[in-house]
DNA sequence: GTTTAACCCTGCACGC
DNA sequence: TGCGTGCAGGGTTAAA
């Protein structure tokens, strides 16, 4: 789950959570569900500091979602590849890999999923925040207002490094993964392979543009639901735009605007889709 | 400073 | 049918 899938379940939350008190929480008695909480020694310690508190904002952060809760703590939640936070009622049976329920007082729960359990949840003191590592290194948002093409421009030159690693680097550009870092190249014709020092400054403006509309193209779509990883919303809905791709997936098929069959390359232990005409 | 590989985990596709 | 193998992926870390 990359940035855009993130954003729509920020904002299915806020409408979904925010102003609702939790009445108890259960994490499930499997191995797994402590690997999720694993920032916490025991399940009693992370139920009870979500008990009785009211949800009153969710921000994001990257790939990372902030639930703050009344009282000065906040519920850390990242998904991993399989994660996934699910709306649900007590009559409705739990899910396979269910780690996390958060009952509401209100009715209904919120639920945790995670099969591979790459994701994790945690609770922590807001005034705490900072001195969580892999919160604190992550870098500007490409969505925000502040991320300027200026800006970019001088990061890109800084560093003297293939684009596609790059672009997945959370401490470069925060929530771009696998699919969009493909997305974006192509649609900013830029090779996987190319040095982020060696480019012109008008293909620095197609990759800043490029960046900023894949990403919220996808977020207008609410997110890739894949055939193989199952992305779904709050509401367990999946999200459009995995119709919209030009390159991730699509290998062997012909590229969307040149007809040229799209090729894989292995980078930095990712599988990279490229059209191998229309990027250079 | 950059780059690579290993690690965590389960589900699935594949070949025999 | 059933098993073993390899791969997928986000992010950190250690080593090259």
């Amino acid at each position: 789950m990359e940035l855009p899938e993130v954003e729509v379940m920020r904002r299915d939350l806020e409408k979904e959570v925010v102003g609702k008190k939790v009445r108890d929480v259960e994490v499930r008695p499997h191995r797994n569900a402590m690997r999720v909480i694993r920032r916490h020694s025991r399940r009693k310690e992370f139920a009870d500091r979500l008990s009785g508190r009211k949800f009153t904002k969710i921000d994001r952060k990257g790939k990372y979602l902030l639930l703050y809760l009344d009282g000065g703590d906040v519920l850390v939640v990242h998904f991993g590849m399989s994660g996934q936070l699910l709306r649900g009622t007590k009559r409705q049976t739990l899910p396979q890999h269910t780690h996390v329920v958060i009952d509401f007082q209100q009715g209904g729960d919120l639920r945790f999923i995670d099969p591979r359990t790459f994701g994790e949840m945690f609770v922590t003191a807001v005034d705490q925040l900072g001195k969580i590592r892999e919160l604190d290194h992550i870098a500007i948002d490409p969505l925000e207002d502040t991320f300027t093409w200026q800006e970019f421009s001088g990061e890109l030159a800084r560093r003297a490094t293939k684009l596609k690693p790059l672009l997945m680097d959370q401490k470069f550009v925060s929530g771009v993964g696998n699919i969009y870092s493909d997305e974006v190249l192509f649609a900013a014709g830029l090779r996987y392979d190319r040095m982020s020092d060696s480019l012109s400054s008008q293909e620095v403006r197609r990759l800043y543009r490029a960046m900023r509309e894949v990403l919220q193209d996808a977020v207008r779509f609410r997110g890739t639901t894949l055939d193989d990883d199952a992305y779904v919303d709050v509401f367990g809905k999946s999200g459009d735009f995995a119709a919209e791709l030009k390159v991730y997936g699509r290998k062997g098929l012909a590229c969307r605007r040149c007809r040229t069959p799209i090729d894989t390359v292995k980078i930095s232990g990712r599988t990279s889709y490229f059209c191998p005409q229309c990027q250079s």
